[in-house]
DNA sequence: GCCATTAGCTGACTATTATCAGACAATGAC
DNA sequence: GTCATTGTCTGATAATAGTCAGCTAATGGC
């Protein structure tokens, strides 16, 4: 229930330094990021660090890595202020909840957890990219980490079928990530053949983001993009830990097929046509 | 969704006179149910009034009624104005569910109903007020009015067992009614007796706001004024034709007993033991 | 008629939020 | 090294929002 941004939380701040003083979190923040979380101007986000730097709640530091970056901490006050900012928060949400039973708050905070997760599928959005992109490599370099984690065998990048940036990149194929609200949380990518079925790869949701259908929305952009490069099927292949992603291929009409490659890291091969052969686009 | 006032919508507005656009709605207002309800200052109401009527968007005359009292009107201009604001709202919303599903958008609707509805449930207080209040008087026509229209006999309130003003005020009895931000949206009434239960009248709640759980709120509230009046049961008639009330009366532990008087209009008598005779209380 | 109250208006401020242009240092490509 | 770019800061200026005291006109009780 954090988005009751009142006025009334404030505590007698500016409405605008509270948000800031929120939004640093309890780790430091770097203002560029601040600025576009909050949809700040410049100047004033600038103003509003130097107003709680002067109260004495935060101080701003250039980064180590790019001096011209500049990374807010909050101090011990700020820590303590920030505590008592969400405290009251909490206050204001039991305030309301106060005149509901037991059955009517489970009600609530159910239909709310409900509302705000597909809010935020809602606010998911994909998009094409450079499979060299920094924000394609971190996806990656997420999905090998869990891999590696959850497969009994661990999983070693550089085996099996390779899926190079310059193969993901059209025309040869593509790479497609899943951003809320520009932090990248899931991706999916293909790679086409002449005449043989488009590859999917690299289909990854990260943890913090299951359950809000990403993989079925970016399998799908993957699939027009198979269509828009003129073949007619997809297909895939996978480790069997992955359990809930074959549950979602199954689901999105992807039927198993035999071994159609030689990957040593899969266990499970599916294929789906997507047009009929010959059929227009 | 209309609760997203966000800047966005205002379209190049202040947000404060979209406000009070939005608020004044197609019939008008009167300044100062304005005021409360968007919290204005009695000074800066009065300037975004103005500034809308030089816009040509708004004309405030004085009420016939009483000619200290303002009342605002939408023109034709500012009527079309509103429409349009209520036109972005929509698309707003239709543009956020865009990316979902229909199984989603379902869902993410019955969620949002339901936190409605519950926010709305807890944000009904509940006051003792003076039967002879207009608020009172207003609560008591429209409990009347569907008595007579439901009850296949019709209703008198003159006939059957008294429930005057004087009997309803303390310490012979009290008045409660349920606002919902300051709107009444239903009353309940009960009258003390010395030696026998105390007899619970005027138990109403608004068609518009069934469901809330507010006549079950107002009833532990009368039966907590019962206690402090010294009784040990509280004790009520009411028409067959109130279906729902009934129910609500066995489920809050009332107990249908024998006819405890004449009441020509009742068909049903329940009493619920509150207190153990002589137990503390 | 007298007087307290109510509803609203105006003037005088202050605070907050928003914009824009220009300055400056750091960075990275060449 | 040059140069375009990026990230931030400052000054100037508005627009919007919020507060307070004092004023007027109506109203209703007496």
């Amino acid at each position: 229930m954090g988005a009751l941004n009142d006025r009334f939380l404030a505590r007698g701040r500016p409405l605008g330094e509270a948000r800031v003083l929120w939004e640093i979190g309890s780790d430091g923040c770097e203002v560029r990021t601040l600025r576009m979380r909050l949809e700040l101007d410049s100047g004033q986000a600038s103003r509003l660090l130097r107003s709680l730097e002067a109260a004495g709640l935060v101080r701003v530091a250039s980064s180590s890595a790019d001096r011209r970056v500049r990374v807010a901490r909050l101090t011990r006050a700020g820590r303590a202020e920030r505590a008592l900012l969400d405290k009251r928060s909490d206050e204001l949400a039991a305030s309301l909840l106060d005149p509901l039973d037991d059955d009517q708050r489970d009600q609530l905070l159910g239909a709310m957890r409900v509302v705000e997760r597909l809010l935020t599928a809602a606010a998911i959005e994909i998009r094409q990219v450079d499979a060299n992109h920094p924000d394609a490599r971190q996806c990656l370099r997420a999905y090998f980490a869990e891999l590696d984690q959850r497969s009994d065998s661990g999983f070693d990048p550089a085996a099996g079928v390779s899926a190079e940036p310059h193969e993901l990149t059209p025309p040869a194929g593509c790479f497609l990530i899943a951003y809320l609200r520009s932090e990248p949380v899931g991706c999916g990518a293909v790679k086409h053949h002449t005449r043989s079925p488009s590859h999917i790869k690299r289909m990854w949701v990260s943890q913090s983001a299951r359950g809000l259908g990403i993989g079925r929305r970016v399998l799908s952009e993957l699939e027009a993009q198979v269509l828009l490069s003129g073949a007619t099927s997809a297909r895939l292949d996978t480790n069997r830990a992955l359990v809930e992603a074959i549950a979602m291929y199954r689901s999105a009409g992807y039927r198993e097929v035999a071994p159609f490659n030689d990957e040593p890291f899969a266990h499970h091969w599916f294929e789906k046509r997507l047009r009929v052969r010959g059929a227009p686009l």
